[in-house]
DNA sequence: GAGCACTGC
């Protein structure tokens, strides 16, 4: 084995210390930054520090990609041995019994816990990139808390950026922080909030202005931009093509096809302009990169529990995130930062972005927690742990659900949802699907809403794309709009080659990359519910009316009324309107179901379809209300009877429906009794 | 009249 460490990386000149520190301690906390060389050199130290060891390093990654093509780069440093150095992701397990050292992402040794709560097969597990706090790695980093100490051999290494090492130390009672120093160069930063005399410049405005100086005025040099949405990035780029045509202006943002991603790899004659969301800063790394320039501004996403809402609001971020950005230009040489806000208005930012375990909704991880008997969630030992409010919303939906009874204990249903790696709403959408016989089709619908759109849209193409787009048109539905992609795909794919359906998929804007994506989640899903003996599939055709009122069962939060044209008012009283982008738009009957709310510019529906109000009070009851009008006697039928309304909170479902009123509900028997002796018995209608 | 980025039994 090749245990050479290359010099240019700063890691290398740590290789005995660290390993020193691992060997004295089971918890050890490693500070670097990017380029340091510690996600590909860590694994390595451990392996030459622990000749003997008996079990697997185990090694995490926020990404897929990170994990791969970490993994490929270790083996070969290693000396390409086949099998010593692997990788596991999701659909993609690379790994043998010969496997030392094993890269994965962070979702997979979560995962593995459900299998072997111990994780025995590991003797090291180090957890990279902890500063992201990501929902995964929070809840890792919980559940390791515990089992060091029930695993007292395991070591544990955490690495980070130099970013609130102390607090990780603070969670495993105080362990060693050892930072490697960077080998980064020096990037100057330059305040340039816009000028308060111009009133009503935007920011995308003095954007481009802060670009077009440094064009002409700064050396030559790649431009690294960041801006909050797809739409800047699109209205920015117009901009900068009239205006700068030395440059060559590339958009870089996560639903762009991954080819037009590429093209910020490629060189060209004229220095670049690269426009990005926050993708540029953790994702993917633009090389080359001389200027950043800083809008301070992302969307992040946060789930409002008291609303039951998920906002993506155009946020100042913070100042971990702002330093993150700027070191993309210290990476080949010096480099600066153009930050479109002053120094002040840095300052006053918060220090760290807020973790994702307080801006999700709670729902899948306490039921994760349920069912691996972690204990009480307000008891865990999160990091930060969330907000009580957070966690009995959480619960307050499970039970919702039907996955946790009053008692916060595991129902039928719960267990099964607790074995499906998809939202639990989604699961309990299969799981009535069950009982409408419909779990074929939805379990195709189910899959793909768990991963990104497959249906793309490049700039400049839009148009092209939603004509493409229409050859899968359903009059009444989005979801059943998925449904149709996937049948045609399949026709075609009876007998054809992988080359055809690529085609098939550019002809008709759909990337093929999450095409198989969902093929492989989906097999997923049918392996699992084939597994469970309670969960049938049928060949029947099934009715539009039985794969809706599936839906409903997950998605009755999401469904509204007619109030105008694309307009809706929610159970709650909101105003909703259908996503411009759904198929569903202007289209739409009186009531809608839809995949999600998401608040953006206004609160709109995404993933519509038109339903029967009647369906609601079906899957729903539970939580509807009924009230009762004109109580009186019918002689035909010789009942007492009344006029029926339904609701759904602020929602009228249904009106005017003639039941049967002592019936309805026990409380009503003695208002029937006075009307029957009353009206019948008193004036001799009987 | 228009959506940030990731991940899994």
């Amino acid at each position: 084995m090749d245990f050479s460490y290359p010099q240019d990386l700063s890691i290398s000149s740590y290789v005995n210390e660290i390993g020193d520190l691992i060997k004295g301690n089971q918890v050890v906390i490693i500070a670097g930054e990017t380029g340091s060389g510690k996600t590909t050199q860590i694994p390595k130290i451990c392996l030459q520090t622990f000749p003997e060891l008996h079990g697997i390093i185990g090694c995490t990654q926020p990404r897929r990609i990170a994990a791969t093509s970490v993994s490929a780069r270790v083996k070969e440093e290693l000396g390409g041995l086949q099998s010593l150095v692997s990788y596991k992701i999701r659909f993609q397990d690379k790994t043998s019994d010969d496997t030392r050292i094993k890269f994965m992402t962070d979702g997979v040794l979560l995962a593995e816990t459900r299998n072997d709560p111990l994780l025995r097969k590991y003797s090291i597990i180090i957890i990279d990139e902890a500063h992201e706090r990501s929902l995964n790695i929070d809840f890792l980093l919980g559940y390791l808390h515990t089992l060091i100490a029930k695993r007292n051999k395991l070591k544990l290494i955490i690495t980070s950026a130099t970013i609130d090492t102390g607090a990780f130390s603070k969670h495993f009672q105080n362990a060693p922080i050892l930072t490697v120093s960077g080998r980064t160069y020096p990037v100057d930063h330059r305040y340039s909030p816009p000028d308060d005399s111009v009133e009503e410049l935007n920011y995308l405005e003095h954007c481009v202005d802060v670009i077009a100086e440094i064009c002409d005025h700064q050396p030559p040099g790649d431009i690294l931009v960041f801006l909050p949405t797809e739409r800047d990035i699109i209205n920015c780029s117009e901009i900068l093509q009239g205006r700068l045509p030395n440059h060559i202006t590339l958009k870089l943002f996560g639903r762009l096809q991954q080819s037009d991603q590429q093209r910020i790899f490629k060189h060209y004659q004229k220095p670049k302009i690269v426009l990005a969301t926050n993708v540029a800063e953790t994702s993917l790394t633009v090389p080359g990169i001389r200027y950043v320039v800083d809008t301070g501004l992302a969307r992040i996403s946060t789930y409002n529990p008291r609303s039951r809402t998920t906002i993506l609001p155009v946020t100042r971020i913070s100042q971990a995130s702002c330093n993150q950005r700027s070191g993309r230009c210290g990476r080949v040489g010096p480099g600066i930062c153009f930050r479109l806000f002053s120094e002040e208005d840095f300052l006053s930012r918060p220090e760290y972005t807020i973790p994702e375990i307080h801006r999700v909704n709670l729902a899948e991880v306490i039921l994760q927690m349920v069912a691996l008997k972690l204990g009480d969630p307000f008891d865990f030992p999160f990091l930060t742990p969330p907000k009580p409010a957070a966690i009995r919303d959480g619960y307050r939906m499970l039970q919702e659900l039907g996955a946790i009874s009053k008692t916060k204990d595991l129902t039928k249903y719960g267990k099964m949802m607790s074995r499906l790696p998809i939202d639990p709403i989604i699961s309990r959408i299969i799981i009535e699907a069950d009982k409408n016989n419909c779990v074929r089709d939805i379990a195709i619908i189910a899959s793909v809403l768990a991963i990104q759109d497959p249906r793309v849209r490049p700039a400049e193409k839009e148009s092209l794309a939603d004509e493409a787009h229409k050859t899968f048109a359903h009059p009444q539905s989005d979801f059943l709009v998925l449904l149709n992609i996937w049948n045609s795909f399949h026709y075609m794919a009876k007998g054809f080659s992988w080359s055809r359906l690529k085609r098939f998929c550019a002809r008709n804007f759909l990337s093929f990359q999450r095409m198989r994506e969902w093929i492989d989640l989906h097999e997923q899903l049918t392996r699992i519910l084939n597994r469970e003996k309670q969960i049938h599939f049928s060949d029947d055709e099934s009715s539009y009316e039985a794969i809706h009122q599936s839906l409903l069962s997950g998605f009755f939060r999401q469904c509204a009324r007619r109030k105008k044209g694309s307009v809706y008012q929610d159970s709650v009283n909101r105003e909703i309107m259908i996503f411009p982008g759904s198929q569903q738009f202007t289209r739409s009957g009186d009531w809608i179901v839809a995949g999600s709310f998401i608040e953006t510019s206004r609160l709109f529906a995404h993933t519509v379809a038109t339903i029967e109000p009647e369906w609601i009070e079906q899957c729903a009851n539970q939580f509807c209300s009924y009230s009762w009008s004109n109580i009186r006697w019918e002689k035909k039928s010789g009942r007492v009877v009344a006029d029926e309304t339904v609701s759904l909170h602020g929602l009228i479902i249904l009106a005017g429906r003639t039941v049967n009123f002592p019936q309805r509900n026990k409380k009503n028997i003695p208002e029937a009794r006075t009307v029957f002796i009353q009206k019948a018995l008193l004036e001799g209608r009987v």
